[in-house]
DNA sequence: TTGGAAAGTCAACAAGGCTGACATAAAATA
DNA sequence: TATTTTATGTCAGCCTTGTTGACTTTCCAA
């Protein structure tokens, strides 16, 4: 907080002009304005078939980490069990989700994408990989570590332990 | 859609392997955790006023574009007016936000924070720096520069407009 | 064997999106 | 001047997706 208005020093030969209130603020309305673009063609796709952002998620973390647990999934997905129930739910009325009682532990529901389940994932992910590969190919690859970077030091201790525990899945 | 579960090829000694859907998926979930990281700071003191994140979205676009029409707002925000009526009649009657009428034309009303106000935006946005420069911080100049030009190239087209306008504003 | 913890479910509420209809005032135009 | 268009605000009602609280079922450890 201390930085407002002013403009940083330079050290050691490095310019820190990249740190100025104005340049974060810049940041800001970047990620603003680009997660906006970043949901803007799930959600069309969502709208027609009547679901939302959050069934979007749950089915996204769901491919990503086949018989996981409804407790697992809430870690990563950070809403209450209540708010995910819903969703699950829905998923589950609708045949795209499939709720396996666990075998060890008979309190715990393993779950998994249906071929129905699997197909609108895929429908929405190519639609975000779409957006996502055009703006990567666009920005180069010194750009998109970059990306990557900033991102991860963004995120909250926890999510960023849960991030990079994703790496290297289906190389 | 075409490159699934392929290895892109090299091509002109580049190596396109930063486009494969993995390292996609890795990008979509670093947008995801990064923008629970980067909205999570301002909810908390939202949260202690009874406001939520709609009001921080709409106190800091009148901190930025003050004297605004509520159109003007409508079209940064991408929200309904109605909506946005409901915040800014929140953030009016708590006295955070004036809004005068148009002196060219009577119709429009023209949105400035007042002190209140602006000691609101300041607090918020000074959290979302903190994190944000921690994050620049972290991660140097050049990755920083890698992190904006692919949120630009994420956003729809008129938000990059918008986004570009913003630029050298209280340098 | 029993009491607590864990997993999941049901109910109710709130924020903040949305649409539609309508009111008012002012500006622009025919 | 009469009419239409524009900017704004408001009411009503709906939906999604968060929340908390209370409850059941199941497991496990004392």
């Amino acid at each position: 907080m201390s930085e407002r208005g002013t403009v940083p020093q330079v050290t050691r030969g490095e310019s820190l002009l990249f740190l100025t209130d104005d340049q974060l603020r810049r940041g800001i309305e970047a990620m603003f304005f680009a997660y906006r673009g970043f949901t803007a063609d799930p959600d069309r796709i969502l709208a027609e078939k009547g679901l939302g952002r959050a069934h979007h998620r749950a089915t996204h973390f769901i491919n990503r980490l086949p018989g996981t647990t409804v407790n697992r999934l809430l870690e990563v997905l950070g809403v209450t069990k209540q708010s995910l129930n819903r969703v699950l739910r829905t998923l589950i009325d609708e045949g795209l989700v499939e709720a396996r009682v666990g075998v060890r532990d008979r309190r715990e529901r393993h779950l998994y994408l249906t071929d129905a389940g699997a197909a609108l994932e895929r429908e929405l992910s190519d639609a975000q990989r779409a957006r996502m590969r055009a703006a990567y190919r666009a920005a180069g690859p010194d750009a998109v570590a970059g990306f990557r970077l900033v991102l991860e030091e963004m995120m909250d201790p926890e999510h960023k332990r849960q991030y990079r525990q994703g790496q290297d899945r289906a190389q």
